[in-house]
DNA sequence: CTGAAAGCGCTAACAT
DNA sequence: ATGTTAGCGCTTTCAG
């Protein structure tokens, strides 16, 4: 392994002169600089990051923990921290919580060994006692808030996009909206749970507790639940349903199509989250879009810009996108749509 | 931070000691062994796994990289490798070559750094090359090959998987069958090809060469294949299609779509890579499915093998699975499917 | 079985 | 502007 000492002794100087040249070229003689730099690269110098980090008491290393890698949606937030942090010369060590607490805890002491100058994280329920395994350490949440005081997150505007979904659906004359909402303890889920009573009382629309029915976040989840509404008598049958994320709404469009159930003629759906399933099957799903990436690349460059002492936001929200597709029709037996509500677009 | 000093301390006993009793448990009395352990516990010590790997020049740490992270099969692959190495006390560096050489060089740069035990690599055709930075380090190539001698790779294969496909497609009466092949230079593309050649070969069907187009393993090289290969005159338009992996699958469902033609009536489609996507459009599509994470934790399992001193095959092929669906019928004119050939289910 | 001492590769004080 | 020295936290000889 090639050292800065080789690198000091091809360009004769000492190795914190060599070191200096490397990484604060501005405290070396231009002559110096310069043979230093070319020696390095004749030699293919690469600093042994571990000793660096060892004396600086820190790395140039971000945490990154999401909850489920195998979900495009976390993927892709995964990919836009990547980018940034990667753009910017720092290593990124990612882990999977799979929403479990347990793995989430393990996931947190490994990165504490490696001394990470930042976190970002996808919270569960636990995160919030989790995080006391690393006191100190700067925190971005993504996506999901834990609940933390004083905690900086980068969100989405869950509410409006829920309401903004479920008024369409209001708009096209349904009354019985049903909605599978997501884990109860989980920012997200009571956001868009919110927006959808929301825009239900908007609409006139009396709330009923039994059309909502919780999911995991998973297609499973969306499944059963999806089942559940659907299985209710003629008259309480939801003509419309309101899906928390894309994973249940896989499940819970297989779901109508066990039934026989045809989209959107015997059911409409509005899922939050878009995706290339939802652009891809048929009908084409009508959905609330998440900036995902940007998601994920706002998290990392907020981070970074805390960490160079920056003042920054606590709380971020970006807008979703509303995406009129097909999977939207007015319910059975009444086929004209209403006028669309003022201040839509 | 707490450090072993503490725990030493704490113990009463010299930081060497406390460190065989917490990493080499059998080299200490028992009494101080738990009076160390128990100390740890009580600190909530976390090893500085700088420190550590400084001193043991090298970390317990490997390297992964995949060349599209928002592939679904790679990050099944990816997770696969995780779990694995998780379970092992590792931690996975991981990286996005996105099929770009400087990016991959980039990647091995970084990971150099971080004194990696081994590296896992999907390769890219520069992947042969760029090893040259990682001179020593055990590398196990996973899903496709480098070319470079005594390689250690896990891999699929490909050659069975395609001939399958396509003997299927030729049961059925098709003669003109299209190939959307994916980069020559890449492995898996090469056998896949080999594979489709074979399978002609065996029904006795000439390979016609402006049957056989690249794409880029990307759904808008996909599309445009297909778009090429279907405006063929009427008489030498392919009556099926075998589509050399997912993403590529989804541009030629599309552009099959955009051209009007229904699956299987018009065009039968065959795919390697089954995917969530395939199980679930309409209709579903018969392909050649891979154990995406057996791969990636078989890869891993190998790795921790070799470093282990254990010796491994320097050549695993795991074997793909055909799944009929419903995206293949006779070619429209010749209603009745021909007897399956003999040696399949 | 345990302790003392050295050193992994690098950078930050402190000199000069 | 550069060299000297010390030390980050840990493991590993080497003694005892």
């Amino acid at each position: 392994m090639i050292g800065l000492e080789d690198v000091a002794k091809l360009a004769q100087v000492s190795a914190a002169t060599a070191s200096r040249a490397l990484t604060k070229p501005e405290l070396v003689a231009e002559a110096t600089r310069e043979r230093v730099q070319h020696a390095a690269r004749t030699l293919g110098y690469q600093p042994n990051v571990l000793a660096r980090s060892l004396r600086q008491r820190g790395s140039r290393t971000l945490g990154l923990v999401v909850t489920d890698i195998l979900n495009p949606f976390h993927a892709t937030l995964a990919k836009g921290v990547q980018d940034v942090a990667e753009a910017q010369g720092y290593t990124v060590l990612m882990f999977n919580s799979d929403e479990e607490s347990a793995r989430e805890r393990r996931a947190f002491e490994t990165l504490r060994g490696h001394l990470p100058r930042g976190l970002i994280v996808v919270p569960t329920p636990a995160t919030h006692t989790n995080l006391d395994l690393l006191p100190g350490l700067p925190v971005i949440e993504l996506d999901r808030a834990s609940g933390r005081a004083n905690a900086h997150t980068v969100l989405v505007d869950n509410e409006a996009g829920a309401e903004r979904a479920v008024s369409h659906l209001a708009a096209h004359g349904h009354r019985r909206i049903g909605m599978i909402v997501g884990r109860r303890d989980i920012s997200t889920a009571i956001e868009r749970h919110e927006g959808y009573r929301r825009a239900l009382a908007d609409a006139g629309i009396p709330y009923r507790p039994e059309l909502v029915l919780p999911g995991d976040h998973r297609e499973a989840g969306g499944r059963a639940a999806a089942h559940a509404l659907l299985a209710l008598p003629a008259g309480e049958r939801p003509t419309a349903l309101f899906v928390g994320n894309n994973e249940m709404t896989v499940g819970a469009v297989l779901a109508t199509r066990e039934l026989g159930l045809r989209l959107p003629g015997d059911l409409s759906v509005v899922a939050f989250d878009d995706s290339r399933w939802a652009q891809t099957i048929l009908p084409a799903l009508t959905v609330v879009a998440q900036p995902e990436y940007e998601l994920g690349a706002l998290a990392c460059r907020t981070l970074l810009a805390r960490l160079a002492g920056e003042e920054v936001p606590t709380a971020v929200r970006l807008k979703t996108t509303f995406i009129e597709r097909d999977s939207v029709a007015p319910p059975a037996g009444q086929p004209r749509p209403q006028p669309h509500p003022a201040g839509s677009p």
